[in-house]
DNA sequence: TTTCATGCAAAGGTTTTGCACAGGC
DNA sequence: GCCTGTGCAAAACCTTTGCATGAAA
């Protein structure tokens, strides 16, 4: 755990940033929540347990950086608000998928790459150069499934 | 066209809504822009120059109850604001997909359902219930691939 | 007359920004 | 001392809501 530290220290320092006490708190809650998507807010106040003084600035300022060096990724399940996540990328920067519960909220991670073919065939249908991409399955997890049932 | 309106009509009546001119208004230019992907503001400008009247407020009402009735879908390319887009959905009910310019903000359609197999791999694998799904894949179009090659 | 639709303005929620101060190099 | 990071408060931005007016059945 504390390897992930150093790594992000020196992805900033190659920047020009610094990886300030407050920043390492920010990244810490993110790790320490890597299976959760957590809002601005809600790192806002997780941090503040551990750190009373900090800013709900701070926190949108170093999500921003982070999100910018793919430290952490943004992601919107259409709620409003911008949830992370500490990035867990493959090797070719991809990011995994969401199944999204339409009845519980619930949201279950997907880490397949299962698009691959997919690719292929946008790239050469649209001639388009894919960099990243996106998918959300919306639907009802098992246990609403079930709830349905009985109503 | 005509038809269209008509069908809109009746989807509205069914659930004690009317087909009022400011929401035949809005519609409307929906329909002349259904290759673009709107927002509520750039919907309320449109309007606003058949029906200088109109208001911001109606328009959001507006895009809310057909988005209610599936008439037009809501979606979100992470700019933060929403956008709208009349539904061209397929028999399944299906969102179609969209190919995301990061360079330019071009945006693709692509109006297949490919993620037939996929669908089958996931509600196997995670017993999970799809009603829908979301793609979208991020890269660069021919243009700005093409632009990137002589800087 | 009763009901629904609307415009306007205000409020709401999330995120960004301005500014002065603090803290490390 | 200089530069970055920070807290606070204000602003910005998109969207929703309250309320009184207006149109329609």
């Amino acid at each position: 755990m504390r390897g992930v530290i150093g790594e992000v220290e020196e992805k900033l320092r190659a920047h020009e940033y610094k990886m300030t006490p407050k920043r390492e708190h920010v990244l810490c809650v993110l790790l320490e929540n890597k299976d959760k998507h957590l809002s601005a807010e809600e790192v806002y106040n997780l941090v503040k347990k551990k750190v009373p003084d900090v800013g709900l600035a701070t926190v949108y300022r170093t999500l921003e950086l982070f999100s910018n060096f793919d430290i952490i990724q943004s992601m919107d399940f259409g709620d409003g608000r911008k949830r992370y996540e500490f990035s867990t990328e493959d090797k070719d920067g991809h990011r995994h998928h969401h199944l999204i519960c339409v009845k519980c909220g619930k949201i279950i991670e997907m880490n397949e790459d299962l698009l691959e073919d997919l690719e292929e065939r946008v790239t050469d249908t649209y001639d388009f150069t894919i960099t990243d991409h996106e998918l959300k399955i919306f639907g009802k997890c098992r246990e609403c499934a079930l709830k349905m049932k009985k109503p």
